[in-house]
RNA sequence: UGCCCUGUGGUGUAAUGGUAACACAGAGGUCUCUGGAACCUUAGUUUCGGGUUCGAAUCCUGACAGGGCAACCA
């Protein structure tokens, strides 16, 4: 078993090598970091990522630092930059004063390129795009050397300075490292470590015109900043020999990398080619669209940070390929919100119900308690009236023998209210159903004790004339299959979910949410945990997104009785 | 058919040569003024074959299966 007691967490296999690498002194200390490319939204896989990071350095007494891996200047964006670092901030994570760009270390980099050209250990390669291709082999056919690999020294250092100082186009030539063209390892076949790119970019605007490339630039940038451990995922399992080859030849500092599995779940993607797709296509309305797997989504949708990092906690790290099952995620916020959210009512598909026999104009103001798993959080009122809306879904003409709720002739309780029992249906020219003609038992009032009368079901309620209009919008997934990204045949937004989106414009709530502000969340009673929408809510129009549903143990009934 | 990585219930993750466990999902139930929450019960797992060992999920070996690698992307 692993040291790590005082914690809760669980352990892992990348513990289980620093406790190692600690204890055989390789390193003194924990220093770990987080490396986005700023190209798009950090998503619930990068969160993992932070978590783990982050995690890592928090338990071993570390630090770790954010740095932006851009070396790409046609792709990337200051956008990014600021959504990635609301996005960590927002998962409770700092970075103190350890913000860098890989961009910060052009220079050195250069430096570097400079040693290693004077070691013979690199060229510049002027060849075609085509031709090196061609060179390169595939992974079972070994590649051949470039005529340009010998190349003098002086010769390399000459063009490599003049690449730089913008003497060439883009793609006439590209600085190479010297190591082997029939390994059997691809990423060893000389790899291109600069290209030409007349670009400008974000941060260095106009200052190069020859950019490193991510092999070249990743692992010296973790050496230069001192990173102890260098975690990523699996995919660059293959690019570690590279990453060693080039710390080993410049001598410089030696952080280890280890690979870990990325983060899948079901019914969604995570790749961040296929989410800016969803985006620039209008499959959905942005980064941010609650049905995106985005951290920004999610927190438009109402999770809360803590449930992401529980989640992060829970799914384990290892390196086998995996998909989540979303319901881990779902178990993981209602958990959460289950514990902090404020109960309110709050009708989604009003149907109107006439209490024949309370008295007109009466109101009356009920006991609600606002979380009974926090008493702390304390009670409100609730008005009462003749006339009230309950939720469509509540009522069945002919029941379905294990529904509970309202029918006609039966009777049902009015959460914190009254007992009360369908006498009418009325029903309009086309049998649409229109309102309920009901009465209520005023012994069986909340708390009153005169009655101990039992029905089998409680529903949600509001009074029709002190009711507040609101828009909930109601999301699903966002495909209908568990692994939308899997199919090779088929084009993934073949698989999006055309109902994952549905919009109530007619719903009531009860006052007291007249002053929710965005951000605000709530658990509507028996129906979910629901936030109001950071974007598109006002105080004249409030707009609910459901976060996540409550259990349904009814739904699964019906669907059951479906089949 | 080259190299690298990975194979444990439905899904994840543990067990580090000594009784295969935990969570989610599933099934059933208790309770309930949320068909919520909580609680209880239950079913189901080591890819296959050899070997080492008193003893193998674990070590060795051979298959098989899955994933990754052929951007001047990261």
């Amino acid at each position: 078993m692993s040291e790590d007691i005082e914690n809760n967490k669980p352990s892992n296999f990348i513990k289980e090598i620093i406790d190692e690498d600690l204890k055989e002194k390789r390193y003194t200390h924990v220093h770990t970091r987080f490396p986005p490319e700023p190209n798009g939204y950090l998503h619930i896989g990068h969160a993992k990522s932070i978590c783990l990071n982050f995690g890592l350095a928090e338990e071993y007494g570390g630090k770790t630092n954010l740095r932006f891996d851009d070396t790409n200047p046609t792709k990337e964006d200051v956008e990014y930059v600021e959504s990635i670092k609301e996005d960590i901030k927002w998962l409770g994570f700092d970075w103190e004063d350890r913000l860098f760009f890989a961009s910060d270390y052009f220079d050195t980099l250069y430096e570097y390129a400079v040693k290693l050209i004077k070691k013979g250990k690199a060229y510049v390669d002027s060849s075609s795009y085509e031709q090196i291709k061609e060179e390169r082999g595939a992974p079972t056919k070994p590649g051949v050397e470039s005529k340009y690999r010998n190349r003098t020294v002086e010769e390399n250092l000459d063009l490599f300075e003049r690449m730089k100082n913008g003497e060439f186009g883009d793609g006439e030539h590209v600085l190479r490292a010297k190591i082997d063209m029939t390994s059997p390892n691809m990423n060893l076949r000389d790899p291109i470590m600069y290209r030409i790119r007349h670009a400008e970019h974000h941060r260095t605007g106009k200052e190069w015109c020859i950019y490193p490339m991510y092999d070249w630039a990743h692992g010296q940038s973790d050496s230069i900043e001192g990173i102890t451990h260098s975690i990523c995922t699996l995919e660059f399992e293959n690019h570690r020999p590279l990453y060693d080859w080039f710390v080993e030849e410049l001598e410089i500092h030696h952080p280890r990398q280890i690979e870990f599995a990325r983060l899948n779940l079901s019914y969604t993607i995570m790749s961040k080619r296929k989410l800016l797709q969803l985006v620039e296509e209008g499959h959905v309305s942005g980064w941010d669209d609650p049905r995106m797997p985005t951290i920004s989504a999610f927190r438009r949708r109402g999770y809360t940070p803590e449930s992401i990092r529980n989640f992060s906690d829970e799914v384990g790290i290892a390196k086998r390929d995996n998909v989540i099952d979303i319901f881990r995620l779902e178990y993981s916020i209602r958990q959460d919100l289950n514990k902090r959210s404020m109960r309110v009512m709050g009708v989604l598909n009003p149907l109107k119900v006439e209490l024949l026999n309370y008295p007109e104009g009466q109101v009356e103001e009920l006991d609600a308690i606002n979380n009974p798993e926090d008493e702390s959080m304390g009670k409100r009122k609730v008005p009462f009236s003749r006339e009230l809306y309950i939720d469509a879904h509540d009522f069945q003409e002919n029941p379905h023998k294990k529904f509970f709720r309202l029918s006609p002739g039966r009777e049902v309780r009015l959460r914190y209210a009254y007992i009360i029992k369908c006498e009418e249906v009325i029903k309009d020219a086309d049998g649409n159903i229109e309102k309920l003609l009901c009465t209520y038992d005023i012994e069986t009032k909340s708390g009153s004790g005169k009655s101990d009368k039992k029905v089998k079901g409680t529903i949600h309620w509001v009074s029709a004339q002190h009711a507040v209009n609101a828009e909930v919008r109601l999301y699903d997934r966002l495909f209908n299959v568990p692994n939308p990204g899997d199919d090779k045949d088929v084009d993934f937004k073949d698989h999006i979910n055309p109902n994952s989106l549905e919009v109530l414009t007619h719903s009531l709530v009860e006052p007291y949410l007249k002053n929710a502000k965005p951000g605000d969340r709530f658990q509507f009673e028996r129906l979910g945990y629901f936030c109001v929408d950071s974007k598109d809510s006002s105080e004249d129009h409030l707009v609910f997104n459901r976060t996540v549903t409550l259990r349904d143990s009814w739904a699964k009934i019906e669907k059951r009785g479906n089949k």
